[in-house]
DNA sequence: GGAAATGTTCCCTC
DNA sequence: CGAGGGAACATTTC
């Protein structure tokens, strides 16, 4: 569930929470979490994200990767209550870390070395030429294109739709079809949208919340994401939705071509 | 009861 | 073999 924005948003609010504090002691409450290896005593030296994907650099060297997919989100519990679906609980000296996950799809390892990913991070500066030749002679439709992690790390199902609403391009078009000023503005969108979305705090449609439990405010701001039938804030014209390698996808058919 | 849900990976088919 | 898409993972909510 949380895309690039919503893990970019935890990961500013964990640092002045966690950064050069030490971890007093690791609980984990779901199996499919064991083996995550002893943490007590080790010190938070950094938090950093690439894509989706959250990394804690500790003291002794190693990687906490956090992986929260579907429903996993992180919170800062000062008092005794743990939230509901909690799988594992880091306590600090001034209070605990816990990953509240219902559909448990979230991951977290341990790492010696963090793998490097050759994608771009979406908040990084796309080279329009890049994308254009990564799509060159594919035919999947650009919406899925944007969203394998392969092309551009952080970009989910909800930014997906709103990056080529912005751009002005039909999420069905295939990635290899579109000419080099498609892709610029693709790639002036994504960043636009990125960084609108992390300044909201995220997009809250159903149950999205951060660090501290707060609703991000991003979904006020949602040209196409789950208003199929109602109309186009630019072009009045009624929104459709349709479904792309099997997620919702959400576009206006007046200023998407 | 059925469908859908902000993700990733495995497997099947063309 | 590569590309693309569907199913699976597990649970809640509408």
């Amino acid at each position: 569930m949380p895309e690039l924005p919503e893990v970019e948003t935890l990961c500013r609010q964990l640092r002045p929470v966690i950064v050069g504090r030490e971890i007093l002691s690791l609980r984990v409450i779901d199996a499919k979490l064991e083996g995550l290896g002893p943490l007590e005593g080790r010190t938070v030296r950094s938090v950093g994200r690439h894509g989706k994907r959250m990394a804690w650099v500790l003291s002794d060297g190693r990687c906490l990767v956090f992986q929260l997919r579907m429903t996993g989100r992180l919170f800062w519990i000062e008092g005794e209550r743990i939230p509901p679906h909690a799988r594992l609980v880091l306590t600090f000296p001034a209070g605990r870390i816990v990953l509240s996950d219902p559909r448990r799809f979230a991951t977290v390892e341990l790492c010696v070395t963090p793998a490097p990913s050759p994608a771009p991070d979406g908040l990084d500066a796309l080279d329009p030429a890049r994308l254009a030749d990564a799509a060159r002679g594919r035919r999947l439709p650009v919406k899925s294109f944007l969203m394998d992690q392969k092309t551009v790390a952080g970009i989910g199902n909800i930014y997906a739709s709103e990056i080529l609403h912005r751009a002005g391009i039909s999420p069905l078009r295939p990635a290899g079809g579109l000419s080099r000023a498609e892709w610029k503005k693709i790639a002036a969108a994504t960043a636009h949208v990125l960084e609108e979305a992390i300044e909201s705090r995220g997009t809250s449609i159903s149950d999205w919340m951060d660090l501290h439990a707060d609703r991000g405010e991003y979904q006020h701001h949602l040209g196409v994401y789950g208003r199929q039938g109602e109309r186009c804030k630019t072009c009045r014209r009624r929104i459709l939705r349709a479904v792309i390698a099997g997620r919702s996808t959400f576009y206006c058919p007046g200023c998407q071509t």
